[in-house]
DNA sequence: TTAGATAATTGGAACGTTCCAAAATTGTCA
DNA sequence: TGACAATTTTGGAACGTTCCAATTATCTAA
C-alpha cells in the first residue's frame, strides 16, 4: 500500500490545473489565485503527498538545500550536546534541518563526514574542529563557496568565521577571584596541552597571577584529559605536590567536578577545603553539590549565536570571515568558597 | 571561484569517455575496464569533483537516500547523546549519514521534524518518542514504508519495532540487592508517572518488594522529573517522612546523582548512611563519587543495536515490526553501600 | 581468418521539481 | 465595445544522475 510516490504531477492532474501552478501553490508564491490555492491544498493534504527536496534543489542550484551540518568532536560530553541544541533551536526555526555528525577527535572520521555532508549539498557547516585539524582539511569546502563557523575551537590559518569563548579573559577573572579570597598558591588543572584553547586559558591565569603579583610555579599547571577521569587525575598529582595548592582554575567544567570527585576521594571537602573554579557552565554546574564556580560561555546560546551567523552568511550569499570572541563572565556558586547564600540551588527546586 | 558545479559530464568529457562509464565507475562497478577506471578517478580527484545524491536518489527511487532520520526526546541527557554516538557508529561505517534532531518532549516539534526527514527522503527513522506520542502521528510514515524503530519508549498500537530495555527486571533486581543487603525500607525516586517507562520500573520494584515478602508502602514512591534536580527534590520529601527509608531505587541515573545531592545536603553520605541505585549507567556513573551503583543499560550499545535493526529492515525492503527487550544488569559499585573494593574506580585513572 | 562469446562502452530516456517565456483570463476605462 | 493592463495559468526545458538496450572492442578456439 501506499508504494509509488504521489508526486506534483498527481496533484495536478487530480485538482484540474498544471503542475506548475502546484509548484507556485508549493512555494506559497503570491501569483496563485486564492480559490486554486485552496483547491490544490486540499488535494495535496488528500493524498498524503510529500515534498521532494532532492528533486527541487536539483533545478534551484542557487537557492540551496535547507540543510545545515554540524559536526562536533564529542558529543558525549554535554557542552556540545547543549552546543547542538542551540543551533537546532535557531536552524529549525529557519527552515532549515540540522546534520548531525560527531568525530569522536577523529580528524579522518571528521573528513568523512564532512564529504558525506557535502554530497548532501548542505548550505552551511557549523563546526567544532577535532584536535589536529588544518585549514587544508577545510580548503575545498570554503573554494566551493559553502560558508563555515567554527566554533570553540580555530583553526589556524583557515578563512572560515569563527566563535569561541573569550578564554583568557575567563581564567583571568578566574584566577583573580581567588587572589581577592586570599589564595596564593593557585593550580591549573586539566586539558590537552597542544590545543590552542588550552594556551588561551594558561595565558589568562598567567597574566592574572602577574597582575596580582603572585609567583608563576610551572609545578601548579597539570595538564590532562579535558574529561571527569582527567581531573581525578590532575587533582591527585596536584596534592602530591611538596607545597600543596589551595586552590584551583580548572580546564572546563568537566575536570573540574572530577576534582571535586578526587578531593572527596582524600577526604577534603570542595568549597571548604580547597577552592574550585571550572569553565563552561555546564547544565550541571548549578545542581551539583558542591555548586559550581565556574566561567558561563553559555554552550546553548554559543550554538544559537553561531547559528545565526551561519545563516547570515548564506543568506548574504558570501560574507568574508568574521572572527568573533563571545565575552565570557565568572558565576560565582559555592565551589570557590566564597558564596554566601544558597539561594541560587534552592530555588531550582 | 569554483562557483558552478563539476557535474558527471564534466568528467567525461575531461577523461574521454561517456557519462555513462563515469557513472559505473562511482558506483564502482565490475563492468569497467581498470585503466578506465584509473584515469577516470584521476580526473574526478583533479577537477574536485563532488557526487550530487540529490540527483542520484532522484532517478533511483527505489535504492532510498542513505540517510538515516535519529530523532531524541532531549539531547541534554547524556543518556541520549550516546544513544546518537551509538547509531551514528554502526550508519556511518554502513555508509549511511544521520540525521539528528532534538523535540524537546514536544510533539509539535516531533511532527515537524519527521514531516522535514521525509521529505529528505530518509530511508529509515529511528526515534524515542516525545511524551504523549500517538500511534497515529507514525501512521502515514509506516504507511509509505519507511522503516522506523522506537527506541527507549514504546508508542502503543504503533506497527513499527522497538527496543527498549527490561525495565521491570532491572527495578526488581536493584530492590533484591537493597533487600539482601538488609534495607527493607527501599524508595522509588524520581520518574513521571504518566510514561510507559515510569510503570514498568514501578511495577520491577513492587514486584521485588512482594517477592522478599517486604510491604509495599505507597509513601515510599516519589514521582518526580527525571533529573538531577528532580532527585533533589524526591530525596528532600523522602527525608521528611515519619519513618524515613533508608535506601532508594532511582528511576535514571540523573535523578541518582540529584538523590546523592540531596542527601549532602542533609549531611548524609551516600553510600554510607543512605544506599542509592540509579538507572541507565551513563558514563558519568563510573567516575561519580560515589560510583553509582546503576542498573545498566549502556546506551551506545542501545543505539548501536538499534542502528543494526533499522539498517536489517531497510536492506530486508520490508520486515516485519518485531519488539526487542534488551536485558540489563545490575553493575554494583559504591553508593549502594555494598562495594567491597576501589578498583574499578582506580583503574580508571 | 572468422564466428561466437565476452568484455567494455555508450546514447538517450527517465526521475520530480523549478524556471522561463508565453498564453489565457479577468479587470478597467475611455 | 475595444484596447490595454493586470492577474493567473501553462507547457516545455533544464538540473545531475542512473538505468536500459544497444553498440563496439576484445578475446577464444576451431
Amino acid at each position: 500500500m501506499g508504494k509509488e510516490r504521489v508526486t506534483v504531477i498527481d496533484i495536478a492532474r487530480a485538482a484540474g490545473v498544471s503542475k506548475s501552478t502546484v509548484s507556485l501553490v508549493l512555494q506559497a508564491s503570491p501569483l496563485v489565485n486564492e480559490t486554486t490555492r485552496a483547491k490544490v491544498n486540499a488535494v495535496i493534504r488528500e493524498l498524503g503527498y510529500v515534498y521532494n527536496r532532492g528533486a527541487a534543489n536539483l533545478r534551484q542550484s542557487n537557492a540551496k538545500s535547507k540543510i545545515i551540518g554540524i559536526v562536533v568532536n564529542d558529543l558525549t560530553n554535554s557542552f556540545f550536546a547543549e552546543l547542538a541544541v542551540g543551533v537546532d533551536m535557531v536552524v529549525q526555526s529557519a527552515g532549515y534541518v540540522q546534520f548531525l555528525a560527531n568525530t569522536g577527535e577523529s580528524v579522518d572520521r571528521q573528513r568523512e563526514v564532512i564529504a558525506s555532508m557535502r554530497e548532501h549539498g548542505i548550505s552551511g557547516l557549523i563546526l567544532s574542529p577535532a584536535r589536529g585539524t588544518e585549514a587544508s582539511d577545510l580548503k575545498s569546502l570554503v573554494a566551493s563557496g559553502i560558508p563555515v563557523v567554527n566554533v570553540v575551537r580555530q583553526v589556524a590559518g583557515a578563512k572560515v568565521s569563527s566563535l569561541v569563548s573569550d578564554n583568557h579573559a575567563g581564567t583571568r577573572e578566574a584566577v583573580r577571584h581567588l587572589a581577592g579570597l586570599g589564595h596564593h598558591r593557585i593550580a591549573f588543572l586539566g586539558g590537552f596541552p597542544d590545543t590552542a584553547v588550552f594556551h588561551e586559558r594558561l595565558q589568562g591565569y598567567r597574566d592574572a597571577l602577574s597582575d596580582m603579583d603572585l609567583a608563576v610555579h610551572d609545578e601548579l599547571v597539570i595538564s590532562s584529559a579535558p574529561s571527569r577521569a582527567g581531573g581525578v587525575a590532575a587533582i591527585e598529582r596536584a596534592l602530591l605536590l611538596r607545597e600543596r595548592p589551595t586552590a584551583a582554575v580548572c580546564f572546563n567544567d568537566a575536570v573540574a567536578f572530577g576534582v571535586c570527585d578526587g578531593l572527596r576521594a582524600h577526604r577534603l571537602d570542595p568549597g571548604e577545603d580547597f577552592a574550585v573554579i571550572g569553565f563552561d557552565d555546564v547544565i550541571e554546574a548549578q545542581t551539583a553539590v558542591p555548586a559550581l564556580t565556574t566561567i558561563s560561555v553559555d554552550p546553548q546560546g554559543m550554538g544559537r549565536r553561531a547559528a545565526q551567523l551561519l545563516l547570515k552568511q548564506i543568506n548574504a550569499g558570501r560574507a568574508d570571515a568574521e572572527a568573533i570572541v563571545s565575552s565570557v563572565r565568572l558565576v560565582v556558586r559555592q565551589s570557590c568558597g566564597a558564596a554566601t547564600d544558597k539561594r541560587e540551588r534552592l530555588s531550582l527546586l
